[in-house]
DNA sequence: ATCCTCTTGAAATGATCTTGCTTAAATGAG
DNA sequence: CTCATTTAAGCAAGATCATTTCAAGAGGAT
C-alpha cells in the first residue's frame, strides 16, 4: 500500500506529527486546517501506509546512566550478502548497538553504541564484537557531545523542492 | 530538576513510551500496574524532569521522496572551542544535517545528513560543507542500507544492571 | 447534464484525560 | 513502639478527545 499521492495537508500533518508525536487529534486537525475527523482519517491512512513508521518518547539516556555514547567503524573480511546478513543479525541481537548501517567505501558498516560506562562498552567492544567471526577491524570513537539530533525529514526542503517544480 | 528518583514503574513507562509513543494513558497505567490518574500525573514528572526529552512520529524518508542518507567524517583546521561551536552552529542551520556529533580522535564530527538524490547532497557538500571556513577535510560515506536504527535506551540493559546491583 | 466517487464537516456516542479529594502506605522523630 | 509527616495511590466527576455515522458538496467521467 506504498503510493497513495500526499497532498499539502498529508504533508503538514506528518511534518506536526513528527515535531511532536503526541499532540491530540482535534489539535492536530486545527493546525493543518480541517476538521478532526478526516483529520483522524487521514493519519491512520498515513500509518497505514508506511509513511508513519512509528511513534516514540525520546529519552534521556543520561538521565538513565548512559554516559557513553560511540560510534564504531566496521570491516568485515567477506564481503559476500550471505557474510553481511550474518553481521546484521548480530547487531540487531547487541542491545547496546542501537543503530547499524552498511556504507560504501572501504568501512562496511557504521554503528552507533550506548553503553552506561566506558568499561562496559570495552567488554562488549573486546568480548563480542571484535571476537565475532568475519570482523575484520573496529575503529570506535566517543562521542564528546551532540550539537544536533533531529532524526527525521527536514520538510523545509521539501516544501521547497515542491513549490519550485509548481 | 534533573534529581528525582526512579521506581521500577517509572523505568516501565519509559520503556513502553519509548516503544509506543502514542499509548493512551489508560493503556500505560494498565501495562505498569497502576491506575490512569497516577499514571499520568507520572508522565507529567518524566517529562517536566527531563526524563522525556520529546515525542516524534517516525515518517518513511524514502517515502517522501528522500533517497540519500549520508555520513560525513569532518575535520577542521583549529579545534578552539569558539571555532568548534561556531562549526556546530552551522550545523544546525543546514537542514540536511539531522545529527551532528563531536568526536574524540582524528576526525572531529561525524554527520548523518539525507537528501533527496545524489545531485542534492553533492551541491550542499561542495557548495555548503566543503567551503566552510575552517572544515579542513570530509570523508562521506553512502548508507547502502539500514539494518537497526532504534535511538534510545537499551531497558534490558539497564534493568539487568539493576536486578545485578540488588 | 447526470451519475458516480471521494472527501468533508456536523452531530452523537463512547472512551480518555484531568482534577480534586480521600485514604492508605511509607518514612522519621521522639 | 507510637505518632506525626510525607508521599503516592485510588475513586469519582466533569471536561476533553476519539471515533463512528451520515448527509452534503466538489470533481470527473460518461
Amino acid at each position: 500500500m506504498p503510493p497513495h499521492k500526499l497532498d499539502d495537508i498529508d504533508r503538514k500533518i506528518l511534518a506536526e506529527l513528527q515535531a511532536d508525536g503526541r499532540m491530540t487529534n482535534v489539535e492536530l486537525a486545527k493546525r493543518v486546517g480541517i476538521s478532526a475527523p478526516p483529520c483522524l482519517r487521514r493519519v491512520r491512512t498515513l500509518e497505514e501506509s508506511g509513511y508513519i513508521k512509528g511513534y516514540h518518547a525520546v529519552v534521556d539516556a543520561r538521565a538513565l546512566n548512559f554516559e557513553v555514547q560511540v560510534f564504531a567503524m566496521v570491516g568485515l573480511q567477506s564481503q559476500a550478502e550471505v557474510d553481511l546478513s550474518k553481521f546484521e543479525a548480530k547487531c540487531r541481537e547487541w542491545p547496546l548497538v542501537r543503530e547499524c548501517h552498511m556504507l560504501n567505501g572501504e568501512v562496511d558498516f557504521i554503528l552507533k553504541c550506548v553503553a552506561p560506562d566506558l568499561s562496559t562498552f570495552q567488554s562488549f567492544l573486546t568480548g563480542e564484537l571484535l571476537s565475532t567471526e568475519n570482523v575484520a577491524s573496529v575503529k570506535t570513537s566517543l562521542v564528546i557531545r551532540c550539537a544536533k539530533d533531529e532524526p527525521g525529514v527536514p520538510f523545509e526542503v521539501l516544501e521547497a523542492r515542491l513549490a519550485q517544480n509548481a
